[in-house]
DNA sequence: TTATTGATACGAATTAAATCGTATATTCGG
DNA sequence: CCGAATATACGATTTAATTCGTATCAATAA
């Protein structure tokens, strides 16, 4: 079996995921009409981004046609996983029970969330 | 009240810190000797990231004597919880329940763990 | 047909992070 | 005192990420 090889997106590579995690596919445009909503950059470095993207294999395109219609290539999950599991060794010495604490004890959280996450704790308990 | 400014740590520089918030205080030569067990740099890069880290105010040191002896300058709580919030903004569209519980799901969490967590779910639901 | 709009490609500049070489000063063993 | 070991300072290079200008091509409206 081949190794996969994980590919660390950049704080800005990551943006653009997140709007093609939600959108499905998407051109350039869209994605950069997105990302204008929060961030200040030009066209042609959206653009440059997929590009680059592309080449690194983090999405695929479509471009049988004049405007391209990209995808992301990477699963959400998985890539949240391996951010996260980077995240908790880098951060919290590789205690997810730590983060967990400190994630909980800020936000604010409603008792039905609360809930959920106590099923999941006794799902994982009985196993 | 001053706007406190939140600096954010590059990837190396949290490395750092790591081995500060552990030690308390430490020379360069000691972090550097931590920081070479797990990466490999040479003994001025250490020195310089400290210097420049000096610089931003993330460390301090005491340099009376010939041989600084550093300290963190920010805690690590407050580090830890500005950089989670962030990272589950940018990741988890802001929800901490998904992070948690793609935290939970991945790494194996003990059930002394898992018994923490959910004393701090009570706590929480009854709050 | 022609001018305008809107798309991709791509090189190049800018910025930021990390790395290292070298100069220089201090300490310490002999 | 002298040389080796060990410090800091600091400039310069390298590498990576981001940004953008400009060329070029395609579609479309007038």
């Amino acid at each position: 079996m081949s190794t996969p090889k994980y590919i660390k997106p950049t704080e800005s590579e990551l943006e653009i995921l997140q709007v093609l995690w939600s959108k499905g596919l998407a051109t350039v445009r869209e994605v950069h009409e997105e990302l204008s909503k929060t961030k200040d950059a030009g066209y042609t470095t959206t653009l440059k981004l997929m590009q680059i993207m592309n080449e690194k294999g983090l999405v695929k395109r479509d471009d049988s046609m004049r405007t391209h219609i990209y995808q992301s290539a990477v699963n959400k999950e998985k890539t949240q996983k391996h951010l996260l599991n980077k995240f908790i060794d880098s951060l919290f010495g590789g205690s997810s029970t730590q983060l967990v604490i400190q994630a909980l004890g800020e936000h604010k959280t409603t008792v039905e969330e609360l809930e959920k996450i106590q099923q999941l704790l006794d799902n994982l308990k009985t196993k």
